[in-house]
DNA sequence: CCTGGCACTCTGCGTGGGCGAGTGCCAACT
DNA sequence: AGTTGGCACTCGCCCACGCAGAGTGCCAGG
């Protein structure tokens, strides 16, 4: 067990050293914070410390700085969450107001993220998969040939090209359209697949192969939409990693652009807290040197998304964790808006 | 006027030096091409070009570089584009095949792009100035609330919600969608002013707020969209870009976040031929260690889009402008029958 | 106009010494 | 037992120096 002056010298050098970027030393820390101790005393914290795996120095005779173990305890028990000023809020309030639709939304989000933080900001698009769908709309565009678009309740909208079998009627069309959307309309998208199962049987033989189609078609897309969409914003904030960034940048660059592990990293970001990952704790090796810190945002009680932003393992934590509660309220209560 | 062998001595450096990425000496030259000439000579060519601008030293006692100048001369008199191989070709075209969506069609493209040319690729959304109206969708989603979705012929889909200033019968809207649709379907967008102006006019007095706001609402998004979207991948190949590169990636980062930067380069690209700006002939600062290769790309004789690539202006020239060629071509083509 | 030779000029790299920050440990003090 | 001042020690950083090597410019001769 730690004693209390000793947490408090691990907030200092977590603090100190995220400020400075460099190795804090015991007589820096005893001056620049108010620790009623001398230095040796200090050092033997530090000592004990470096013992228990909180912090390490990168080379004998140099300053300690945290590890991800240390992060971690300062993130659980000695930080919490800074909220964001008032000027900053407001200025967060005005910079979503205009936006003209889902992806204007999105993407105004992921700038605003990255400005905040000063980091790399990633934003998932309202997931489908805890959205209702609010209308199915097919179009005939051609004798053999519907688009059928669905809409959801948080403004997204897809769209895909479906070949039929042979040449449909707009009558047949019309009719599916109603007949879809009176089963589905209101529902959620998991439960789509059981209310159209059996949808083809009310239908003439002669169109019950396009409307398979349009059924499979449908069903294809929740499938494939599962895989969410997400934008990333803010990498050139990147350059602020460390002096030895070359070596660390790049891996993070490739992680960045694999959907499917910043999907991954985000998943793992529980409903309405804010979660943070640190270092090591991320699985992609890539990011074994960033940290990330994520949250889920929705209109309602329940989250549609995640957002979150990527950033170096020193970073303000406190500050960040506003930033990114903050965004994820504002965002929320936008879509809820609209 | 510079002598064919001083030319060719120009293109040696040019190859040397984007392969090595080392400054090239006189004797390296003779040695590596098959310049049947001695050091000497080449040096007092290398003089004479240096002369005219189009190589530099870095600093005295140092092989040379070419200067934007001379890359711009090479491009313009000493390299052809360089046509892929059978199997890129295939690559590119499997790729391609299996995208689902307009979406999807750009994402792969951009991914793509960065990966035959190892560089940051763009990729611009078909331009809705450029493109006909496939059709206009109207949906009543409450009384007073009325999403727009435009679909284009290029298959990108807007939507926009429109709120009325009163309640709306599904028949008004039923109504104004037949009517829209028989204006504009089929009609280029930057036609669809002109032909919605009086629409409002045949409408009842009840009924005309709602008709004025939906068509004041097409009209922007028109407005709003022609600032084309755009997708960019492949940053992680920035880390390629050479040993000084911190320096010159941060500006390079925030260029490629500014999209209206971005946009503005592509703009320049000449329809369907492959444009090449080097260095300081981008206008923007942070693009000046770079240089953009783009070129239109469409389904039709027209190009609705451009697509590119930006990297170092030491870059493989005629390699990188075949593939952004083939990869515009193939993507034309595709949309084309889709 | 080309070529070989030569002196010159840099950069890059490895070496070595001094400086300073920071440590660990110990003995003394409270 | 915990805290403190003192002290010797360890390294990383910085700078100056010197050397080797690559590349050049220029000149005189073919």
């Amino acid at each position: 067990m730690l004693s209390e002056r000793r947490l408090q010298v691990l907030r200092a050098i977590v603090q100190d050293y995220v400020g400075t970027e460099e190795p804090v030393g015991s007589k820096a820390l005893t001056e620049r914070h108010g620790l009623n101790v001398s230095p040796a005393t200090v050092r033997n914290d530090m000592a004990a410390l470096e013992e228990e795996g909180y912090i390490q120095q990168p080379h004998t005779s140099a300053g300690r700085i945290p590890t991800d173990k240390g992060y971690r305890l300062f993130v659980d028990r000695l930080a919490s969450v800074k909220p964001m000023s008032v000027p900053e809020r407001r200025a967060v309030q005005h910079f979503l107001d205009g936006a003209v639709d889902l992806d204007d939304v999105v993407g105004r989000t992921v700038r605003l993220l990255a400005q905040l933080t000063r980091q790399v900001a990633v934003v998932q698009y309202p997931s489908l998969t805890r959205s209702t769908v609010r209308h199915v709309e097919l179009l005939a565009l051609a004798p053999a040939r519907v688009m059928l678009v669905l809409i959801t309740d948080t403004g997204r909208v897809e769209q895909r090209m479906v070949d039929c079998p042979g040449p449909v009627t707009e009558n047949a069309v019309a009719d599916l359209r109603a007949r879809l959307n009176s089963r589905v309309a209101g529902q959620r998208f998991t439960a789509v697949p059981q209310l159209v199962q059996d949808l083809a049987d009310a239908f003439d033989a002669e169109d019950r192969g396009a409307v398979q189609a349009v059924v499979a078609t449908l069903l294809e897309t929740l499938v494939e939409e599962t895989e969410e969409r997400l934008v990333i914003g803010g990498t050139a904030n990147l350059t602020r990693f460390g002096h030895d960034f070359p070596l660390t940048i790049r891996p993070v660059l490739e992680a960045l652009e694999e959907q499917v592990v910043l999907l991954k990293l985000l998943g793992e970001a529980t409903d309405r807290d804010v979660t943070v990952r640190i270092g090591h704790e991320n699985e992609h090796e890539g990011l074994n040197s960033t940290s990330v810190v994520s949250v889920g945002y929705g209109s309602g009680d329940q989250a549609v998304a995640k957002l979150g932003v990527v950033g170096p393992t020193r970073m303000d934590y406190p500050g960040t964790m506003g930033a990114v509660r903050a965004v994820a309220r504002y965002v929320g209560q936008f879509l809820a808006e609209s």
